[in-house]
DNA sequence: ACAAAAGTGTTGAGAGTACACCCATGC
DNA sequence: GCATGGGTGTACTCTCAACACTTTTGT
Protein backbone atom coordinates (compact mmCIF):
# COMPACT_ATOMS: atom_id res chain seq x y z
CA UNK A 1 0.00 0.00 0.00
CA UNK A 2 2.83 2.22 0.05
CA UNK A 3 2.42 3.85 -3.09
CA UNK A 4 -1.39 4.86 -1.71
CA UNK A 5 0.09 7.04 0.20
CA UNK A 6 -0.40 10.92 -0.78
CA UNK A 7 -2.82 8.94 -2.89
CA UNK A 8 -5.50 10.19 -5.55
CA UNK A 9 -7.92 7.71 -6.81
CA UNK A 10 -8.36 9.54 -9.82
CA UNK A 11 -4.97 9.53 -11.11
CA UNK A 12 -4.79 5.58 -11.72
CA UNK A 13 -6.83 4.14 -14.77
CA UNK A 14 -9.12 1.06 -12.84
CA UNK A 15 -9.10 -2.26 -14.28
CA UNK A 16 -12.88 -4.08 -14.03
CA UNK A 17 -13.05 -6.62 -11.38
CA UNK A 18 -15.21 -9.67 -12.12
CA UNK A 19 -16.13 -12.77 -10.26
CA UNK A 20 -16.60 -15.98 -12.16
CA UNK A 21 -18.25 -19.23 -10.71
CA UNK A 22 -17.00 -23.07 -11.50
CA UNK A 23 -19.98 -24.75 -10.27
CA UNK A 24 -19.00 -28.36 -10.46
CA UNK A 25 -21.78 -30.80 -9.22
CA UNK A 26 -22.38 -34.64 -10.19
CA UNK A 27 -24.82 -36.53 -12.81
CA UNK A 28 -25.12 -39.59 -14.03
CA UNK A 29 -21.31 -40.64 -11.78
CA UNK A 30 -19.62 -37.91 -13.59
CA UNK A 31 -18.62 -34.60 -12.61
CA UNK A 32 -20.23 -31.81 -14.65
CA UNK A 33 -19.55 -27.82 -15.20
CA UNK A 34 -22.39 -25.63 -15.28
CA UNK A 35 -21.49 -22.63 -18.63
CA UNK A 36 -23.34 -20.35 -20.38
CA UNK A 37 -23.95 -19.61 -24.00
CA UNK A 38 -22.31 -15.96 -24.63
CA UNK A 39 -24.82 -14.05 -27.02
CA UNK A 40 -22.69 -11.43 -28.29
CA UNK A 41 -18.78 -10.93 -29.31
CA UNK A 42 -16.46 -11.04 -28.13
CA UNK A 43 -16.57 -15.27 -28.32
CA UNK A 44 -20.07 -14.57 -29.80
CA UNK A 45 -21.96 -18.47 -29.66
CA UNK A 46 -19.02 -19.88 -27.39
CA UNK A 47 -19.42 -21.31 -23.84
CA UNK A 48 -17.97 -19.76 -21.04
CA UNK A 49 -17.98 -19.95 -17.23
CA UNK A 50 -20.34 -18.02 -15.25
CA UNK A 51 -19.34 -14.49 -13.50
CA UNK A 52 -20.40 -11.05 -13.53
CA UNK A 53 -18.99 -7.44 -12.20
CA UNK A 54 -18.15 -7.25 -8.34
CA UNK A 55 -20.48 -4.52 -7.27
CA UNK A 56 -18.99 -1.64 -5.11
CA UNK A 57 -21.06 -2.21 -2.25
CA UNK A 58 -20.74 -6.34 -1.88
CA UNK A 59 -17.39 -8.68 -0.73
CA UNK A 60 -16.05 -11.03 -2.88
CA UNK A 61 -17.72 -14.04 -1.64
CA UNK A 62 -21.11 -12.28 -1.27
CA UNK A 63 -20.55 -11.39 -5.12
CA UNK A 64 -19.39 -15.18 -5.76
CA UNK A 65 -22.62 -16.50 -4.32
CA UNK A 66 -24.90 -13.76 -5.73
CA UNK A 67 -23.93 -15.33 -9.34
CA UNK A 68 -24.61 -18.81 -7.59
CA UNK A 69 -27.92 -17.76 -7.09
CA UNK A 70 -28.61 -16.29 -10.21
CA UNK A 71 -27.22 -19.13 -12.41
CA UNK A 72 -28.57 -21.96 -9.96
CA UNK A 73 -31.05 -20.71 -7.16
CA UNK A 74 -28.91 -22.49 -4.58
CA UNK A 75 -28.02 -20.83 -1.18
CA UNK A 76 -26.16 -22.39 1.57
CA UNK A 77 -23.27 -24.35 -0.61
CA UNK A 78 -19.52 -24.76 -0.92
CA UNK A 79 -17.73 -21.85 -2.10
CA UNK A 80 -14.32 -21.33 -1.80
CA UNK A 81 -12.01 -18.60 -3.77
CA UNK A 82 -9.63 -20.45 -6.63
CA UNK A 83 -7.13 -18.17 -7.68
CA UNK A 84 -7.55 -14.85 -9.30
CA UNK A 85 -6.22 -14.73 -13.05
CA UNK A 86 -4.96 -11.01 -14.42
CA UNK A 87 -3.06 -11.00 -17.46
CA UNK A 88 -3.34 -8.01 -19.23
CA UNK A 89 -5.26 -9.21 -22.63
CA UNK A 90 -7.01 -12.13 -21.27
CA UNK A 91 -10.21 -10.29 -22.13
CA UNK A 92 -9.74 -8.34 -25.68
CA UNK A 93 -11.86 -5.51 -24.67
CA UNK A 94 -9.95 -4.18 -22.06
CA UNK A 95 -8.60 -4.96 -18.66
CA UNK A 96 -10.14 -7.44 -16.46
CA UNK A 97 -8.95 -9.23 -13.43
CA UNK A 98 -11.22 -11.88 -12.33
CA UNK A 99 -11.51 -13.59 -9.11
CA UNK A 100 -12.11 -16.93 -9.61
CA UNK A 101 -14.18 -19.49 -7.21
CA UNK A 102 -15.20 -22.83 -7.06
CA UNK A 103 -18.74 -24.08 -6.04
CA UNK A 104 -19.85 -27.54 -5.16
CA UNK A 105 -23.78 -28.73 -5.47
CA UNK A 106 -25.53 -31.35 -4.97
CA UNK A 107 -27.28 -31.88 -8.43
CA UNK A 108 -30.40 -32.75 -7.38
CA UNK A 109 -31.04 -29.56 -5.58
CA UNK A 110 -31.21 -27.24 -8.30
CA UNK A 111 -33.38 -26.12 -10.61
CA UNK A 112 -31.22 -25.03 -13.70
CA UNK A 113 -31.42 -21.41 -14.59
CA UNK A 114 -34.58 -21.19 -12.27
CA UNK A 115 -33.55 -17.47 -10.98
CA UNK A 116 -32.08 -16.41 -14.22
CA UNK A 117 -32.81 -14.48 -17.09
CA UNK A 118 -32.73 -15.43 -20.79
CA UNK A 119 -29.20 -16.94 -20.88
CA UNK A 120 -28.40 -20.49 -22.15
CA UNK A 121 -26.87 -22.45 -19.92
CA UNK A 122 -25.85 -25.94 -19.66
CA UNK A 123 -23.67 -28.86 -17.92
CA UNK A 124 -21.31 -30.27 -19.10
CA UNK A 125 -18.83 -33.24 -18.22
CA UNK A 126 -15.47 -32.37 -17.76
CA UNK A 127 -13.83 -34.85 -19.94
CA UNK A 128 -16.16 -33.37 -22.94
CA UNK A 129 -15.78 -30.08 -22.60
CA UNK A 130 -16.51 -27.43 -25.37
CA UNK A 131 -13.93 -24.74 -26.54
CA UNK A 132 -14.41 -21.82 -24.25
CA UNK A 133 -14.46 -18.47 -24.20
CA UNK A 134 -11.72 -16.30 -22.73
CA UNK A 135 -8.79 -18.01 -20.28
CA UNK A 136 -11.76 -20.00 -19.03
CA UNK A 137 -9.97 -22.85 -20.25
CA UNK A 138 -6.80 -22.73 -17.64
CA UNK A 139 -9.58 -21.70 -15.11
CA UNK A 140 -11.35 -24.90 -15.14
CA UNK A 141 -8.00 -26.96 -15.10
CA UNK A 142 -6.67 -24.66 -12.39
CA UNK A 143 -10.54 -25.68 -10.61
CA UNK A 144 -10.62 -29.17 -11.15
CA UNK A 145 -6.90 -29.81 -9.97
CA UNK A 146 -8.17 -27.95 -6.84
CA UNK A 147 -10.81 -30.51 -6.81
CA UNK A 148 -8.64 -33.32 -7.10
CA UNK A 149 -6.30 -32.38 -4.50
CA UNK A 150 -8.65 -30.68 -2.00
CA UNK A 151 -10.58 -34.13 -2.44
CA UNK A 152 -7.79 -36.55 -0.86
CA UNK A 153 -6.98 -34.55 1.91
CA UNK A 154 -10.64 -32.85 3.42
CA UNK A 155 -14.44 -33.87 2.81
CA UNK A 156 -15.71 -31.33 0.47
CA UNK A 157 -16.58 -34.42 -1.53
CA UNK A 158 -19.88 -34.91 0.11
CA UNK A 159 -21.09 -30.98 -0.77
CA UNK A 160 -21.43 -32.94 -4.27
CA UNK A 161 -23.35 -35.59 -2.66
CA UNK A 162 -27.18 -34.98 -1.52
CA UNK A 163 -27.93 -35.47 1.52
CA UNK A 164 -28.38 -39.01 2.10
CA UNK A 165 -26.26 -41.04 0.07
CA UNK A 166 -25.01 -45.02 -0.15
CA UNK A 167 -21.36 -45.95 0.22
CA UNK A 168 -21.35 -46.80 -3.38
CA UNK A 169 -22.40 -43.66 -4.30
CA UNK A 170 -19.75 -41.97 -2.70
CA UNK A 171 -16.86 -44.72 -3.49
CA UNK A 172 -18.09 -43.88 -7.42
CA UNK A 173 -17.83 -40.11 -6.86
CA UNK A 174 -14.26 -40.19 -5.58
CA UNK A 175 -13.66 -42.74 -8.54
CA UNK A 176 -15.30 -40.64 -10.77
CA UNK A 177 -13.34 -37.43 -9.76
CA UNK A 178 -10.07 -38.90 -9.03
CA UNK A 179 -9.99 -41.08 -12.15
CA UNK A 180 -9.04 -44.03 -10.47
CA UNK A 181 -10.87 -47.16 -9.23
CA UNK A 182 -11.14 -47.91 -5.27
CA UNK A 183 -11.12 -51.08 -3.45
CA UNK A 184 -14.32 -51.29 -2.06
CA UNK A 185 -13.49 -52.87 1.42
CA UNK A 186 -10.60 -50.21 1.88
CA UNK A 187 -12.79 -48.02 0.91
CA UNK A 188 -15.43 -48.48 3.56
CA UNK A 189 -12.76 -49.65 6.33
CA UNK A 190 -11.08 -45.78 6.06
CA UNK A 191 -14.27 -44.08 5.70
CA UNK A 192 -15.89 -45.62 8.70
CA UNK A 193 -12.67 -45.53 10.59
CA UNK A 194 -13.01 -41.46 9.89
CA UNK A 195 -16.69 -41.34 11.81
CA UNK A 196 -17.63 -38.82 9.57
CA UNK A 197 -20.90 -40.64 8.74
CA UNK A 198 -24.06 -41.35 10.20
CA UNK A 199 -26.35 -44.61 9.49
CA UNK A 200 -29.79 -42.61 8.71
CA UNK A 201 -31.08 -46.13 9.47
CA UNK A 202 -33.29 -45.84 6.31
CA UNK A 203 -32.60 -47.56 3.20
CA UNK A 204 -32.17 -47.11 -0.46
CA UNK A 205 -35.37 -48.68 -2.16
CA UNK A 206 -34.94 -47.64 -5.94
CA UNK A 207 -32.42 -49.60 -8.01
CA UNK A 208 -31.94 -53.56 -8.44
CA UNK A 209 -30.12 -55.97 -6.08
CA UNK A 210 -29.79 -55.54 -2.34
CA UNK A 211 -30.75 -52.47 -0.72
CA UNK A 212 -27.90 -50.22 0.26
CA UNK A 213 -27.97 -48.05 3.93
CA UNK A 214 -28.18 -44.26 3.16
CA UNK A 215 -25.54 -42.64 5.72
CA UNK A 216 -25.54 -38.93 6.00
CA UNK A 217 -22.43 -36.34 6.64
CA UNK A 218 -22.09 -35.37 10.00
CA UNK A 219 -20.83 -31.43 9.07
CA UNK A 220 -19.36 -31.16 12.69
CA UNK A 221 -16.77 -33.95 11.89
CA UNK A 222 -13.24 -32.29 11.66
CA UNK A 223 -12.97 -31.08 7.77
CA UNK A 224 -9.92 -31.99 7.32
CA UNK A 225 -7.22 -34.82 8.46
CA UNK A 226 -3.12 -34.76 8.97
CA UNK A 227 -1.26 -35.39 5.88
CA UNK A 228 1.96 -37.52 5.50
CA UNK A 229 4.79 -34.74 5.93
CA UNK A 230 7.76 -34.63 3.44
CA UNK A 231 10.08 -33.56 6.07
CA UNK A 232 8.69 -34.59 9.78
CA UNK B 1 -18.68 -12.87 -17.87
CA UNK B 2 -22.74 -12.95 -18.62
CA UNK B 3 -23.36 -9.69 -17.73
CA UNK B 4 -20.52 -8.05 -19.78
CA UNK B 5 -22.94 -8.69 -22.68
CA UNK B 6 -24.03 -5.88 -23.76
CA UNK B 7 -21.45 -4.16 -21.97
CA UNK B 8 -19.93 -0.86 -21.52
CA UNK B 9 -17.31 -0.48 -19.04
CA UNK B 10 -17.82 3.46 -18.07
CA UNK B 11 -21.16 2.58 -16.70
CA UNK B 12 -19.39 0.38 -13.93
CA UNK B 13 -17.69 1.98 -11.01
CA UNK B 14 -14.32 -0.06 -10.65
CA UNK B 15 -12.18 -0.63 -7.65
CA UNK B 16 -9.48 -0.27 -7.13
CA UNK B 17 -6.66 -2.95 -7.49
CA UNK B 18 -3.82 -3.15 -5.68
CA UNK B 19 -0.93 -6.23 -5.44
CA UNK B 20 0.37 -6.68 -1.83
CA UNK B 21 3.43 -8.92 -0.89
CA UNK B 22 4.08 -10.83 2.10
CA UNK B 23 8.07 -11.28 2.20
CA UNK B 24 9.50 -13.95 4.35
CA UNK B 25 12.73 -14.64 5.52
CA UNK B 26 14.85 -16.10 7.93
CA UNK B 27 16.83 -14.52 10.24
CA UNK B 28 18.88 -15.45 13.27
CA UNK B 29 16.70 -18.75 13.41
CA UNK B 30 13.52 -16.41 13.40
CA UNK B 31 11.46 -16.32 10.27
CA UNK B 32 10.69 -12.56 9.91
CA UNK B 33 8.54 -10.29 7.26
CA UNK B 34 9.67 -7.07 5.96
CA UNK B 35 6.92 -4.29 6.62
CA UNK B 36 7.34 -0.26 5.67
CA UNK B 37 5.90 1.94 7.99
CA UNK B 38 3.45 4.24 6.12
CA UNK B 39 3.89 7.94 6.25
CA UNK B 40 0.32 9.75 5.89
CA UNK B 41 -3.28 8.73 7.24
CA UNK B 42 -5.42 6.44 7.39
CA UNK B 43 -3.28 4.92 10.08
CA UNK B 44 -0.27 7.40 9.43
CA UNK B 45 2.97 5.62 11.32
CA UNK B 46 1.65 2.20 11.27
CA UNK B 47 3.23 -0.69 9.66
CA UNK B 48 2.08 -2.10 6.67
CA UNK B 49 2.79 -5.25 3.87
CA UNK B 50 4.47 -3.42 1.02
CA UNK B 51 2.43 -3.21 -2.35
CA UNK B 52 1.10 -1.02 -4.91
CA UNK B 53 -1.24 -0.61 -7.77
CA UNK B 54 -1.44 -3.06 -10.68
CA UNK B 55 -0.55 -1.48 -13.88
CA UNK B 56 -2.89 -1.70 -16.83
CA UNK B 57 -0.41 -3.63 -18.63
CA UNK B 58 1.32 -5.97 -16.48
CA UNK B 59 0.15 -9.05 -15.07
CA UNK B 60 -0.78 -9.63 -11.61
CA UNK B 61 2.78 -11.67 -10.70
CA UNK B 62 4.85 -9.17 -12.66
CA UNK B 63 2.89 -6.20 -10.55
CA UNK B 64 4.29 -8.47 -7.30
CA UNK B 65 7.78 -9.06 -8.64
CA UNK B 66 7.98 -4.90 -8.88
CA UNK B 67 6.75 -4.29 -5.62
CA UNK B 68 9.61 -7.40 -4.15
CA UNK B 69 11.88 -5.25 -6.41
CA UNK B 70 11.62 -1.90 -5.21
CA UNK B 71 11.62 -3.63 -1.43
CA UNK B 72 14.06 -5.67 -1.79
CA UNK B 73 16.54 -5.64 -4.57
CA UNK B 74 16.33 -9.46 -5.45
CA UNK B 75 14.78 -11.20 -8.50
CA UNK B 76 14.20 -14.37 -9.32
CA UNK B 77 12.83 -15.47 -5.92
CA UNK B 78 9.69 -17.78 -5.05
CA UNK B 79 6.58 -15.99 -5.25
CA UNK B 80 3.23 -17.62 -4.78
CA UNK B 81 -0.38 -15.80 -5.13
CA UNK B 82 -1.70 -16.28 -1.59
CA UNK B 83 -5.78 -14.93 -1.75
CA UNK B 84 -7.55 -11.90 -2.68
CA UNK B 85 -8.79 -9.69 -0.27
CA UNK B 86 -11.79 -7.72 -0.90
CA UNK B 87 -14.25 -6.58 1.52
CA UNK B 88 -15.56 -3.25 1.13
CA UNK B 89 -14.32 -1.27 3.74
CA UNK B 90 -10.98 -2.80 4.04
CA UNK B 91 -9.66 0.62 3.00
CA UNK B 92 -11.66 3.82 4.50
CA UNK B 93 -10.83 5.43 1.83
CA UNK B 94 -12.03 4.10 -1.05
CA UNK B 95 -12.77 0.46 -2.54
CA UNK B 96 -9.79 -1.51 -3.06
CA UNK B 97 -9.11 -5.07 -3.98
CA UNK B 98 -6.01 -6.56 -2.84
CA UNK B 99 -4.30 -9.35 -4.51
CA UNK B 100 -1.61 -11.12 -1.88
CA UNK B 101 1.33 -13.08 -2.94
CA UNK B 102 4.05 -14.47 -0.19
CA UNK B 103 7.89 -13.91 -1.59
CA UNK B 104 10.03 -16.08 -0.06
CA UNK B 105 13.64 -14.77 0.28
CA UNK B 106 17.01 -15.59 1.51
CA UNK B 107 17.88 -13.16 4.00
CA UNK B 108 21.85 -13.10 3.40
CA UNK B 109 20.76 -12.03 -0.33
CA UNK B 110 19.12 -9.04 0.13
CA UNK B 111 19.96 -5.38 0.80
CA UNK B 112 16.86 -3.99 2.19
CA UNK B 113 15.51 -0.75 0.41
CA UNK B 114 17.88 -0.75 -1.80
CA UNK B 115 16.00 -0.21 -4.39
CA UNK B 116 13.47 1.94 -2.81
CA UNK B 117 12.41 5.01 -2.25
CA UNK B 118 12.54 6.61 1.38
CA UNK B 119 9.94 4.23 3.15
CA UNK B 120 11.30 3.28 6.69
CA UNK B 121 11.22 -0.63 5.91
CA UNK B 122 11.78 -3.02 8.60
CA UNK B 123 11.95 -6.90 9.56
CA UNK B 124 9.85 -8.19 12.47
CA UNK B 125 9.95 -11.68 13.77
CA UNK B 126 6.49 -12.96 13.21
CA UNK B 127 6.06 -13.65 16.21
CA UNK B 128 6.59 -10.17 17.54
CA UNK B 129 4.39 -8.54 14.59
CA UNK B 130 3.64 -4.64 15.65
CA UNK B 131 -0.26 -3.30 15.32
CA UNK B 132 -0.41 -3.27 11.11
CA UNK B 133 -2.80 -1.02 9.27
CA UNK B 134 -5.55 -2.29 7.18
CA UNK B 135 -6.83 -6.16 7.19
CA UNK B 136 -3.00 -6.79 7.34
CA UNK B 137 -3.11 -8.58 10.44
CA UNK B 138 -5.64 -11.15 8.63
CA UNK B 139 -3.34 -11.38 5.64
CA UNK B 140 -0.26 -12.07 7.53
CA UNK B 141 -2.13 -15.10 9.78
CA UNK B 142 -3.41 -16.25 6.48
CA UNK B 143 -0.06 -15.94 4.98
CA UNK B 144 1.83 -17.90 7.53
CA UNK B 145 -0.37 -20.60 8.14
CA UNK B 146 0.08 -21.23 4.01
CA UNK B 147 3.65 -21.17 4.50
CA UNK B 148 3.51 -23.51 7.78
CA UNK B 149 1.05 -25.74 5.57
CA UNK B 150 3.38 -26.16 2.31
CA UNK B 151 6.41 -26.48 4.11
CA UNK B 152 4.83 -30.19 5.06
CA UNK B 153 3.93 -31.27 1.60
CA UNK B 154 6.58 -29.33 -0.59
CA UNK B 155 9.62 -28.39 -0.55
CA UNK B 156 9.44 -24.35 -0.83
CA UNK B 157 11.58 -24.21 2.92
CA UNK B 158 14.33 -24.39 0.76
CA UNK B 159 13.39 -21.03 -0.71
CA UNK B 160 14.64 -19.37 2.86
CA UNK B 161 17.47 -20.71 2.69
CA UNK B 162 21.35 -19.92 1.03
CA UNK B 163 22.42 -21.60 -2.04
CA UNK B 164 24.57 -23.92 0.52
CA UNK B 165 23.50 -24.94 4.09
CA UNK B 166 24.39 -27.24 6.27
CA UNK B 167 21.72 -30.31 7.79
CA UNK B 168 21.02 -28.57 11.45
CA UNK B 169 20.76 -24.92 9.38
CA UNK B 170 17.88 -26.67 7.28
CA UNK B 171 16.18 -28.21 10.14
CA UNK B 172 16.27 -24.89 12.80
CA UNK B 173 14.21 -23.33 9.36
CA UNK B 174 11.56 -26.23 9.46
CA UNK B 175 11.58 -26.14 13.54
CA UNK B 176 11.29 -22.68 13.75
CA UNK B 177 8.25 -22.09 10.86
CA UNK B 178 6.56 -25.13 12.34
CA UNK B 179 7.30 -23.81 16.08
CA UNK B 180 8.09 -27.72 17.14
CA UNK B 181 11.18 -29.76 17.81
CA UNK B 182 12.21 -32.34 15.46
CA UNK B 183 14.42 -35.81 16.39
CA UNK B 184 17.60 -35.23 14.76
CA UNK B 185 17.68 -38.79 13.06
CA UNK B 186 14.38 -38.82 11.69
CA UNK B 187 14.91 -35.67 10.17
CA UNK B 188 18.01 -36.28 8.53
CA UNK B 189 16.70 -39.94 7.78
CA UNK B 190 13.86 -38.37 5.57
CA UNK B 191 15.54 -35.31 4.11
CA UNK B 192 17.80 -37.79 2.61
CA UNK B 193 15.53 -40.64 1.55
CA UNK B 194 13.95 -37.58 -0.74
CA UNK B 195 16.96 -37.41 -2.82
CA UNK B 196 16.49 -33.50 -2.54
CA UNK B 197 19.66 -32.71 -1.26
CA UNK B 198 23.53 -32.79 -2.97
CA UNK B 199 26.49 -33.03 -1.09
CA UNK B 200 28.56 -29.46 -1.88
CA UNK B 201 31.62 -31.36 -0.85
CA UNK B 202 32.21 -28.37 0.93
CA UNK B 203 32.66 -28.17 4.71
CA UNK B 204 31.26 -25.13 7.06
CA UNK B 205 34.22 -23.55 8.49
CA UNK B 206 32.95 -20.79 10.89
CA UNK B 207 31.86 -21.75 14.55
CA UNK B 208 32.71 -24.16 17.02
CA UNK B 209 32.16 -28.05 17.17
CA UNK B 210 32.40 -30.17 14.16
CA UNK B 211 32.45 -28.61 10.61
CA UNK B 212 29.53 -29.31 8.83
CA UNK B 213 28.46 -30.70 5.55
CA UNK B 214 27.31 -27.94 3.11
CA UNK B 215 24.64 -29.57 0.80
CA UNK B 216 22.60 -27.51 -2.10
CA UNK B 217 19.22 -27.69 -3.24
CA UNK B 218 18.56 -29.63 -6.55
CA UNK B 219 15.89 -27.73 -8.59
CA UNK B 220 15.21 -30.44 -10.63
CA UNK B 221 13.79 -32.51 -7.91
CA UNK B 222 9.74 -33.34 -7.75
CA UNK B 223 8.70 -30.09 -5.96
CA UNK B 224 5.36 -32.28 -4.65
CA UNK B 225 5.01 -35.07 -2.96
CA UNK B 226 1.92 -37.55 -2.68
CA UNK B 227 0.58 -37.40 0.22
CA UNK B 228 -0.99 -39.82 2.28
CA UNK B 229 -4.91 -39.24 1.47
CA UNK B 230 -7.91 -38.94 3.55
CA UNK B 231 -9.58 -42.00 1.70
CA UNK B 232 -8.26 -43.92 -0.95
C1' DA C 1 41.23 -32.97 27.87
C1' DC C 2 37.05 -30.75 27.33
C1' DA C 3 33.48 -28.17 25.11
C1' DA C 4 30.61 -27.94 21.09
C1' DA C 5 28.28 -29.40 17.31
C1' DA C 6 28.08 -33.27 13.56
C1' DG C 7 26.93 -37.54 12.42
C1' DT C 8 24.87 -42.29 12.59
C1' DG C 9 20.72 -47.38 13.05
C1' DT C 10 17.43 -50.11 15.09
C1' DT C 11 13.09 -51.49 16.83
C1' DG C 12 8.09 -51.55 17.77
C1' DA C 13 3.61 -49.75 16.44
C1' DG C 14 0.29 -48.27 13.26
C1' DA C 15 -1.46 -47.47 8.61
C1' DG C 16 -1.75 -48.81 3.81
C1' DT C 17 -2.70 -52.25 0.41
C1' DA C 18 -4.11 -56.36 -1.79
C1' DC C 19 -7.42 -59.69 -1.99
C1' DA C 20 -12.58 -63.21 -2.44
C1' DC C 21 -16.70 -64.64 -0.79
C1' DC C 22 -21.55 -64.55 1.28
C1' DC C 23 -26.02 -61.67 1.70
C1' DA C 24 -30.50 -59.48 0.64
C1' DT C 25 -33.68 -58.21 -2.62
C1' DG C 26 -36.57 -58.10 -7.33
C1' DC C 27 -37.94 -60.49 -11.14
C1' DG D 1 -33.26 -69.61 -8.82
C1' DC D 2 -30.66 -66.22 -10.74
C1' DA D 3 -29.14 -61.64 -11.54
C1' DT D 4 -27.73 -57.51 -9.23
C1' DG D 5 -25.54 -54.79 -6.25
C1' DG D 6 -24.49 -54.67 -0.78
C1' DG D 7 -21.68 -55.94 2.67
C1' DT D 8 -17.68 -58.01 5.34
C1' DG D 9 -11.95 -59.50 7.49
C1' DT D 10 -7.13 -60.72 7.26
C1' DA D 11 -2.18 -60.90 6.28
C1' DC D 12 1.74 -58.55 4.54
C1' DT D 13 4.40 -54.44 3.82
C1' DC D 14 5.90 -50.03 4.58
C1' DT D 15 6.30 -45.75 6.99
C1' DC D 16 6.46 -43.33 11.39
C1' DA D 17 8.31 -42.36 15.85
C1' DA D 18 11.15 -43.00 19.69
C1' DC D 19 15.57 -43.33 21.22
C1' DA D 20 21.79 -42.55 22.75
C1' DC D 21 26.27 -42.71 21.62
C1' DT D 22 30.61 -41.77 18.80
C1' DT D 23 33.31 -38.46 15.87
C1' DT D 24 35.56 -34.29 14.64
C1' DT D 25 37.16 -29.99 15.42
C1' DG D 26 38.89 -25.54 18.32
C1' DT D 27 40.64 -23.92 22.59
Amino acid sequence: MKEMEGYDASKYERPSVTVDVVIFALHKGDLHVLLIQRKRPPYQDMWAIPGGFVQMNESLEMSARRELMEETAVADVYLEQLYTFGAPNRDPRTRVITIAYIALVPFSTINPKAGDDAAETAWFPMNKLPTVAFDHAEILGYAFTRLQYKLEYTTVGFELLPDHFTLTELQHAYESILGEKLDKRNFRNKIMAAKILKESGKMKQEGKGRPARLYHYRKDAAAEIKTRRLFP
